[in-house]
DNA sequence: CAGTGGTCTAGACCACCGA
DNA sequence: CGGTGGTCTAGACCACTGG
């Protein structure tokens, strides 16, 4: 076994006070995020990786186990364990759902949103819930009407918390630029979503018959340390959006 | 702490050779699916469960980790280990290649279907694309209409190779487990979804009003070398279904 | 405050794989 | 055969929640 810097003690040592398993995922991520590990490159046992780290196999296995579910390692008993080969795409970290932006640059379709809020407001008890708002925090609106090649294609409703985003009016084109530049990325995000039929106000923003069908998607952002960012529900036309996933088989059960 | 005789020793102990965790967890599914366990009840500490079943604290914790993810209970520390509320729709995971049927039943719904077709026949020029078949080849149509409590959930439309599947009445309940006995397992999946309207016929398959909103989706899946194993198309009621997605931002954007 | 889940340790035995 | 991952144990300390 080779001294593999990736896997030094001091690695996984210092950083300030973090859960093992978690500075060790990171650890993972970040050397394959830079190539130091490539597709299907072996680690090291557990046994070897915990003395090396100076950590317990358990917990070595706590973050491996993390990472065969997020697909970025493989394991086969009796073999070893392995980077996952890359199945084609991009897919860092992983499952990724296409948004709005993304999917439409893609098409190359260049995409236009009209404001029809964009206000520091009070939270609706909803909003309080999701956001995990203390009596007396406000919440900046966000609402617009994207569109493409003019017709409109969906409402989009966000809510941030007020201490997050002092101004409203800060946010141009993309509210995830707006929230980086401030330091603030969401890392992983809940999305639900199903079919609806679309309410009179929102079929004549959308340009359809009352009662035409949508998918409607409610999203909750995290940030690293897993406060909520962002609260998003968005009512897409049924006739003009996709939304695409790709599925991997469950290791675990 | 009172007995509850759920989680006796001896619910554990027998049953033959199989990991501790796992008998575990099919002791919480079948609880749950028998109405032993509801909706937001809680179960015992895992210290105190662990002292009941005679086995050890890490162990339980692995089943309930586990269940967890499936989205089975929720943990709350300082607090305890809960009955994961059902949202009154049903929720389907966007990320993970599931089993219909396996899936509902770790939801406690017991589900049924009624065959709208199962036969051999010719490809449509659709199925020819997508399954890549050659000139001459046949499909297998699996068209049923899935139903829990009594009430129609969904219509799903699958079509499969027929030199996969030679025979379409081998497909009792789960057309996975049918495929798995073959040694035919889809690892991958790509999935696309969107809203519709119903038509009439679907609709009155649901028991909906035609032109009701139904979340429509199209699946292909993969064997491990590449070669597709399975075209679903799905209409799923709106009101019913919840489509949920983990979603996670790339390191470098 | 007592009880909870969250993390971690240092062992152990097993089934499996490849040389 | 030795090394691998898979499972399991009996402890321990921490941060958090609730009454």
């Amino acid at each position: 076994m080779s001294t593999l810097p990736v896997f030094e003690r001091a690695r996984i040592a210092d950083g300030g006070p973090a859960p093992l398993y978690l500075k060790l995922k990171r650890l993972v991520i970040d050397a394959i995020a830079q190539g130091t590990l490539a597709d299907r490159d072996a680690i090291p046992g557990e046994r070897d990786l915990a003395r090396m780290l100076g950590i317990s196999r358990v917990t070595v296995r706590k973050a491996f186990a993390d990472l065969v579910a997020d697909g970025v390692l493989v394991q086969r008993r009796g073999s070893g364990t392995f980077v996952a080969p890359k199945t084609g795409r991009i897919q860092l970290p992983l499952s990724r759902l296409t948004s709005f932006t993304e999917d439409m640059r893609l098409r190359g379709i260049e995409t236009f949103s009209d404001w029809l809020d964009r206000s520091v407001a009070l939270p609706t008890p909803e909003e309080s819930l999701v956001l995990a708002l203390s009596p007396g925090d406000k919440v900046i609106r966000l609402h617009r009407l994207r569109r493409a090649d003019g017709k409109p294609l969906a409402i989009e409703r966000s809510s941030i918390p007020h201490r997050f985003l002092p101004d409203p009016m800060a946010v141009e084109t993309s509210l995830y630029a707006a929230l980086t530049e401030r330091g603030l990325k969401p890392v992983r995000a809940l999305q639900r979503l199903h079919a609806v039929a679309l309410s009179k106000g929102d079929a004549d923003l959308l340009g359809l018959p009352e009662g035409s069908p949508a998918l409607f998607t409610e999203r909750v952002a995290y940030l690293t340390d897993g406060r909520v960012i962002e609260f998003t529900r968005s009512h897409y036309r049924g006739d003009s959006y996709d939304f695409v996933a790709e599925l991997h088989l469950a290791a675990g059960s």
